[in-house]
RNA sequence: AGCGGCGUAGCUCAGUGGUAGAGCAGGAGAAUCAUAAUCUCUUGGCCGGGGGUUCAAGUCCCUCCGCCGCUACCA
């Protein structure tokens, strides 16, 4: 495909483009944003020391309309609040020891003037076109509604009239790239990632694919990168999003350096994104004649004690507060060892603490300590020689795994598998605490006679143990660091290390060792309650805790209690909305007035039933049409994804009543 | 509802038509270099239920039950 000028290419270094997602600056950094991260870094070390050459982007998403709005609730202006809470992420990938090469943020000038060039070059490739549609304005309010939202003539926030507007947007023909797209994903497995994700992709895209609004009008929302042949519109968040991943590479400011990076090779992010990956920002690419990222991988989302993660159960976790606990590394261990990437997992202290404590105290840290206390005791300090003629079976297998490590290592790290990646790293850490109880080392010093034996044996522990730093390095870089160190090999293994690195004997004997402190100090399994510590675990550090105040008020005032009205209504009829499971159609008696309303509760209660029973009704909900139907307000019922029980009275109340 | 996936040891999960596995947890022992860390042995299974194909089914087919994901209207 590519002409390959043979001097280039002998040339060329070995290249891998990595992204994470960009992060929206109105969210505090939390497990999700770090474990996207933390793998992307993983992969960035792991193909660095594998000599390539790595450029690892992450950054900020900080346009919109909530950036907008959160900023003004706080009395700035967006780029002020941007500027603020970039900050908390900044701050946590240091904290988490992140290699990134590259950190963008949509509000510089390098991302718009990109962005503005893709839209101009959309255009001149006659895949844009102005649509407009009739709508309602409300010109206090500053907001735009359609004629569904609109109640009586009057906008349905505040209650003022409306004036009727014609708006008109810029949409993409993202239709148009339907079957090429569909054929693209079945002619390369790997593009989508894990394959379950990728046949979600292929099953949204039987359906006819809608052309996508990429324009918002500026006169509702400004803060955002201006159109660049129509000053009246700004672009569409996402559409501004996804293009960081070529603004930075270069795309349109230096072309030689954009060569070299795209396609990227791996696009991670969260399985919540994966269709704006998949399908907008494929078709995007497509639109602008650029190829497709060679992985798109979707991973899998946590939840915590096997609750899902939400603001309002208190119990987000705050990966700084994880990494001051239990170490930067041995949280970034647990995260890829824990569950396979690409599926959900459970994140408790009572797993943490299991895997910790077994796992890297036990088994490699313990290792680690007991071979750098027989180096000191039985060779005076020092990397001991190696004598051929006293190597045994046992030492050629050891050394013989670590061989091996290269290439099983690598496969699992080119599937994604980081989980079985340590697994194949813990083979050989398990080989070597067994081979210290086979060789026992302190036997062989009560003779003098096994001296050669004795040197044999410790040498291949040290040497087994700088093998493992190196495939450790990518998990726990601090951690591998200080091993090497420790023992008495001196390269930084965040150079790219050389490939013969890797094989066994690189470490030189007489250098000396210096133990330290455990590498994993073993820990106190979690007493008591364990929810309740997650919560207090999740608690935000001070930083973070200011900013989230600021963002994100979990606390509610009386004021704005009060803004909800609460009406005791009575069903005085009920029906299942044609061709719907869930849906039924309520007519409810407010006293005033009876109010249609539309609610997702079929599947709990059969209509009948309803009729006459008491129920508390939302009164002043915006109004919205459902399947057709005017549903004017909402009513109360427990339970998450399925109702579990509808709220009602008591005693018996009359229909209008008041509920606070 | 449509499409897709899952159900295997107490827990989390591997398992390629040919003798059911790993880690953790549980039980017994050995050793003393080590962070009481390690090592050895070991208990534990109607492989969700039922039917079928096959010499042979955890694996392939059908069906039922349960759980999950995506999609569609969840106000």
């Amino acid at each position: 495909m590519k002409p390959s000028p043979k001097k280039k290419t002998s040339h060329k270094r070995k290249t891998f483009y990595i992204t994470t997602p960009i992060y929206y600056v109105n969210d505090v950094p939390h497990i999700g944003h770090a474990y996207t991260t933390v793998a992307a870094d993983v992969l960035a070390r792991y193909k660095r020391l594998r000599g390539y050459e790595t450029f690892f982007l992450t950054g900020t998403d900080e346009h919109g309309q909530k950036v907008q709005q959160a900023a003004s609730h706080h009395g700035v202006d967006p780029q002020m609040y941007a500027d603020r809470m970039v900050v908390a992420f900044k701050e946590l990938w240091e904290h988490l020891t992140i290699s990134n090469s590259d950190f963008v943020r949509t509000t510089e000038e390098r991302h718009k003037r990109v962005v503005q060039a893709v839209l101009q070059k959309l255009q001149e490739r006659n895949v844009l076109y102005q649509a407009s549609y009739e709508g309602w304005y409300c010109l206090p309010d500053e907001r735009f509604w359609t004629s569904e939202d609109v109640v009586d003539g009057k906008c349905p926030e505040c209650g003022r009239p409306v004036e009727p507007l014609s708006e008109s947007n810029y949409f993409f023909k993202m239709s148009a790239y339907q079957d090429r797209l569909k054929r693209h994903i079945r002619k390369h497995p790997k593009f989508i990632q894990p394959e379950s994700r990728r046949n979600e992709v292929m099953g949204f895209l039987e359906r006819p694919l809608k052309d996508l609004c990429i324009s918002r009008p500026r006169a509702r929302l400004s803060w955002g990168i201006p159109f660049p042949f129509d000053p009246d519109y700004v672009t569409y968040v996402w559409v501004d999003a996804l293009v960081n991943y070529i603004s930075a590479p270069g795309y349109g400011s230096d072309e030689r350096r954009f060569k070299k990076w795209w396609p990227a090779d791996v696009h991670l992010a969260g399985k919540d994104i994966l269709t704006t990956h998949a399908v907008y920002w494929s078709a995007l690419l497509m639109a602008l004649g650029l190829e497709l990222p060679k992985t798109l991988f979707a991973h899998g989302w946590w939840t915590v004690d096997g609750e899902k993660m939400s603001k309002s159960r208190g119990n987000v976790v705050d990966p700084n507060t994880m990494a001051a606990e239990y170490g930067t590394d041995a949280f970034r261990y647990f995260l890829l060892r824990e569950v396979p990437f690409g599926q959900d997992g459970d994140f408790s202290k009572a797993a943490v603490t299991t895997r910790y404590n077994s796992e890297l105290a036990n088994d490699l840290g313990n290792l680690f300590s007991r071979t750098l206390t027989m180096i000191e005791r039985y060779s005076g300090g020092v990397v001991p020689k190696p004598h051929p003629k006293a190597v045994k079976t046992d030492d050629r297998r050891m050394a013989a795994l670590a061989k091996e490590l290269y290439k099983t290592v690598g496969q699992e790290m080119d599937r994604f598998a980081f989980h079985r990646a340590l697994r194949e790293i813990w083979t050989l850490v398990d080989f070597a605490n067994r081979y210290v109880e086979q060789n026992a080392p302190w036997n062989l010093a009560k003779a003098p006679k096994n001296q050669a034996r004795l040197d044999t044996v410790l040498y291949h522990l040290a040497e087994t143990l700088r093998i493992l730093a190196i495939y450790l390095f990518p998990f726990m870089p601090t951690t591998a660091q200080r091993m090497v160190t420790e023992i008495g090999w001196t390269t930084p293994l965040d150079q790219a290390i050389k490939p013969m690195d890797y094989h066994w004997g690189k470490l030189k004997p007489g250098r000396p060792v210096q133990k330290g402190k455990p590498l994993f100090p073993r820990m106190e399994p979690p007493t008591g309650i364990t929810k309740q510590e997650t919560v207090e675990a999740a608690t935000p550090s001070k930083e973070i805790r200011m900013e989230s105040t600021q963002t994100e008020p979990s606390l509610i005032t009386m004021d704005e209690f009060r803004r909800l009205e609460l009406r005791v209504g009575r069903v005085v009829s009920a029906e299942k909305v044609a061709g719907t499971d869930k849906l039924l159609k309520l007519s409810v008696d407010i006293g005033t007035e009876i109010r249609p309303v539309v609610a997702g509760i079929a599947t709990r209660y059969a209509p009948d039933l309803l009729i006459g029973k008491m129920v508390i009704l939302v009164a002043n909900l915006k109004p919205a049409v459902i399947r057709g139907i005017e549903s004017r307000g909402m009513i109360l019922a427990a339970g998450d994804k399925e109702v579990e029980a509808l709220a009602t009275f008591l005693e018996p109340v009359k229909p209008g009543s008041r509920v606070k």
